[in-house]
DNA sequence: TATGAATGAGTTTTCATTCAT
DNA sequence: CATGAATGAAAACTCATTCAT
């Protein structure tokens, strides 16, 4: 698992996974009604029932917040993986539309702190000692799309000429929800799922009357 | 064209735009460097060759960034429309997909900047004041995007139920741009619009092979 | 007690009440030397023994100082008054001399940033949100006065018309001191006390020689 | 006339004059509205029918509003002083009543701004460079009040130990009535006046019945 | 661990004043 | 004389962070 290094670790043991937890959620409550910049580290605390001032016992700074987004969220990601593999019956197209579908729902799920962490990530992730640690948080969810869709082509079931850009591509579909949520009009998940799907299923999968 | 008003905005039109258009790239420029709440005030009128205070003669806050940004943004947009609309012979299809790709190139311009107004205006666009003066600014790209497509679906050349989901639909493809070209890698533009003009053509153009 | 409402106030009753007081002593201090909008806060906070943000811990705002000269003046008048009744014998004459005896010791003491009081209350009371606070801090000193000026009424001692023309008029003789202390010269405070003291008795009381 | 010391005065004449007090009427109505320190120089020169770096053709700095407003009251007070002395028929007693019903009226038709002028010439008289200025600009006042009173004490027609103070009460009661009106309610004049006129009579007349 | 008062660096904003036109 | 755009010093206020308890 993802674990940000310390000079002084908190005794890692069920409370910290506890608070952290406490903190993630309360983050993002309070990033649905404000950015993150007008959101204080007391507020945050507050919510989360912890004083102004032990969150720091939990988070070195401010900015770790952005980082503890990202590990919430690709963790509850990540738990949602063995099921989908369960359910996708060695298909790597459903792995791939389940994987989708999965990394939607977390995204509807904290809509309005994904959209923060997408943007704040743009800017942490220029700053050398955020890079890795960016990197490092998001692989487990990475790997698993670029291993889908590797199964995907050498099964001759997909096709695409560049892994890195489709991985990217297949990230901001998903993603894109977050933000056409957000200035226009209420979009319906479901409708914006089905045209993913679509549009996945038309370019990306080997149409199945080519098999014959 | 929308204007915010002002107690009292200095006289000069000429000067003002002059004055406005500085600060909107000396924006641009800081905004590509660092977040919007991150670069100062200061910083960006220094970058436009203000003094310090000077910033306010020409805007009434920080907050009129954001709205200076989009004013911009779409005025360049705007602007590109008779050419278009000139060079796509009355076929609607022509004329969508050229306001397409002129938003394109114009958030392509300013990407930085761009995501930063997409991420503010989705706070800035709550506080009632800001909403309308939002609106407004957004309103010549949004009508003409309609217009197009209005006419392209009373010629029969294009396809789909709801008008508002469409315009939304292709606003986010637009943008859609500005939020991948961050966090990941560098996408190529040029493959991004044939993605986007694939889409488009494949879904909401009446096939041509259907009229015979 | 007027307590002014806060959003967070510090929970430690007995430490706000200390600190309330250090900035009330500093601010006097400050403000004998310099007019309210020339004393910074900062001034005031470091004269208090306090850091320059440390202020807000306790105050709203650079406004509440001037609520908070209201607060600390007018309680340091209702202390005195279960003395000046205890003195007063029962007589609502002598209680009236001893309230507005205590009121001119008050104004004396603080007799510069009494001045300031005077004239910021002026523009603060305008606003609505301070026109009621600013009320009911004077409550006390007003109601008591009522209540003296009413028994000598009621006991056929004094003669007046209107109960509230009578109020404001001998806030008007007390406070005079620091207006015309101010401006022109040193005046001595007993001789002026001598002549309020005959007006009042003069004027006020009915004659004693008219009670055989 | 007390006219300030400037290094380039400009070009003496009527122009000057008219432009002095349109700044000093403009000052009076911006003052009714907003603390002197709220009030902007902008703000005044506007009011005043100028641009706003012009006052500064009249005036050498913000503060000399101040000087201008006591100058300008105190011009119309000994505008009136040559009326005043004709209608006494050679009586100090009703000079003085004159004199100081004069000021009264002026004080009040100035209501607010006197009260500005009152507060801030607290601490305008302490900078020496000003201090002279002001007490240049109010001797034509304070000298007539002298006059009438030493007048009044030769003919035996009023009492009273010291010249100074006397001077000092009577303009104390005079200006009481700029304060008075602020703060508590709307007090009537003609009752305050009546008070005023009863005090000084009784106390400072020599009663007309000891005189047979 | 947990607290929350204290800190002070950093930001936005205002506005008296200047000066080229 | 008149203008009003430009300036930049100064002030109020915020808040991430620390640390004694």
């Amino acid at each position: 698992m993802p674990q940000v290094v310390r000079l002084q670790p908190p005794q890692d043991d069920a409370l910290v996974r506890t608070r952290r937890r406490q903190i993630f959620l309360a983050a993002c409550r309070v990033l649905a009604r404000k950015p993150f910049h007008q959101a204080t580290v007391k507020e945050i605390a507050l919510e989360a029932g912890l004083a102004a001032g032990s969150i720091y016992v939990y988070l070195q700074g401010k900015d770790e917040i952005i980082l503890l987004l990202a590990e919430s969220m690709v963790a509850e990601l990540t738990e949602a993986l063995p099921t989908i593999r369960a359910g996708s019956l060695s298909d790597p197209r459903r792995e791939l539309l389940g994987i989708m579908r999965a990394a939607l729902d977390v995204i509807d799920r904290y809509r309005e702190a994904f959209a923060v962490l997408n943007h704040e990530a743009r800017y942490l992730g220029r700053r050398p000692q955020y890079r890795d640690v960016l990197k490092q948080i998001l692989a487990p969810y990475l790997l698993a799309l670029k291993d889908t869709l590797e199964r995907g082509r050498a099964a001759r079931l997909m096709r695409f000429d560049s892994m890195a850009s489709m991985v990217e591509a297949v990230h901001m579909l998903c993603s894109g929800w977050a933000m056409g949520s957000g200035l226009l009009a209420k979009t319906d998940k479901e409708s914006y799922w089905r045209e993913i799907a679509a549009l996945v299923e038309g370019r990306l999968f080997v149409p199945a009357a080519a098999k014959p």
